[in-house]
DNA sequence: AAATTCCGTTGATAAATGTCAACGGTTTAA
DNA sequence: TTAAACCGTTGACATTTATCAACGGAATTT
């Protein structure tokens, strides 16, 4: 059960881990399964749990004053899902995350996790290093949404993170991309033609 | 001549900076004067400095293949500049910073930047919330750029970043939100209006 | 002091994207 | 197994934003 995240880990720091941390991360990061649409966290709520996700989909989206649902990130198999803002500061989260697909988690309480950070030295070098690479992330994707047109995000996206297309419906990438599903599925036909 | 740094990184840290402390930043962190349009740094180059501003302004910014200059930071007093991506791996940064106004900083290199980082513990727990705080400005600063109007994002900016709105002109704030300088003074015009 | 560049504005028009409505084909749920 | 909801596409049209060109005033350079 607890596999793909102890290769995550090892895969994602320079540090080995000890029996001890196997053992301990073992008991802290609990199975939990969410069904299509379960909430992981709902807007206003304080995110309290570091998420894995072991199989599965998520996606996390805030909805505006029109009732229209924004997509700001989609994660699958392998990657971490949460509120860092919200977990960090202990404040209200302004998004919603819930399940795609039927998904398999492991996760933890922020209590725990704050234990682990300190204690246990691959996951602090891990964090820190996720955090860094989600920050230049974050750059890139707000360069490309300020600077580009949406064609050219969307033969990004389908570059970058091919898996998304396969595993999302058209009108949640559309929204990802910060576009409707009509202008996104006249890109597609467009682009089939060329 | 240190004294804003130290002050800021007082004031972003629990933990109290020991004489060695001081003695070891004054020596370390040279100041620099960058004229008007002088680079910090060019496309291609490594980011090879860690710089704080002082005095003055500075924007950081891409060129695209239509050699238009798509504005993708400002930067004022106490506020720090450099590509972390850049300086973090090693690579050829893709953004050129330079200075707006005549500017004064206070600048170290990458090798002294790292010692402090480990070393001086109020020096790694500030960059460790820096880093957090600007991945937690990026997501907001993303959201907005894919979920709202360019007449909402600049009420934004006029809002969160009302300095910004003084110290750099209009074809430099367009930028920034991703419009037209046009599109930007038709915005303006209009809001006064109302 | 004159010349030049920079800056913000405006108008006319074009291009990109959104909105609304409708349709058939899936998939999902009752 | 039938009804309902979801999904992608398309058409007509509206809205937003970009593009190109021109202008006058301010700031900067010569």
């Amino acid at each position: 059960m607890h596999e793909s995240l102890l290769k995550y880990i090892r895969n994602h720091s320079t540090t080995t881990l000890t029996e001890q941390d196997v053992e301990a991360i073992k008991k802290t990061f609990v199975h939990k399964h969410y069904r299509k649409r379960q909430y992981l966290l709902q807007e206003g709520e304080v995110s309290k749990y570091v998420v894995f996700i072991i199989k599965g989909a998520m996606r996390q989206y805030t909805v505006d004053a029109k009732g229209i649902e924004h997509v700001s990130r989609l994660s699958i198999e392998n990657w971490w899902v949460g509120d860092r803002e919200s977990s960090t500061n202990l404040t209200p989260s302004i998004y919603n995350i819930d399940a795609w697909e039927e998904t398999d988690v492991l996760q933890t309480t922020l209590t725990d996790f704050a234990k682990y950070l300190s204690h246990i030295a691959a996951f602090g070098e891990m964090f820190r290093k996720l955090d860094e690479r989600h920050a230049f992330a974050m750059q890139k994707r707000l360069n490309a949404a300020i600077s580009m047109t949406a064609e050219q995000r969307y033969n990004d996206l389908e570059k970058n993170y091919p898996q998304f297309l396969q595993r999302f419906p058209q009108h949640i990438i559309a929204s990802y991309l910060g576009i409707t599903k009509e202008t996104l599925s006249r890109i597609r036909t467009q682009t089939v033609k060329k």
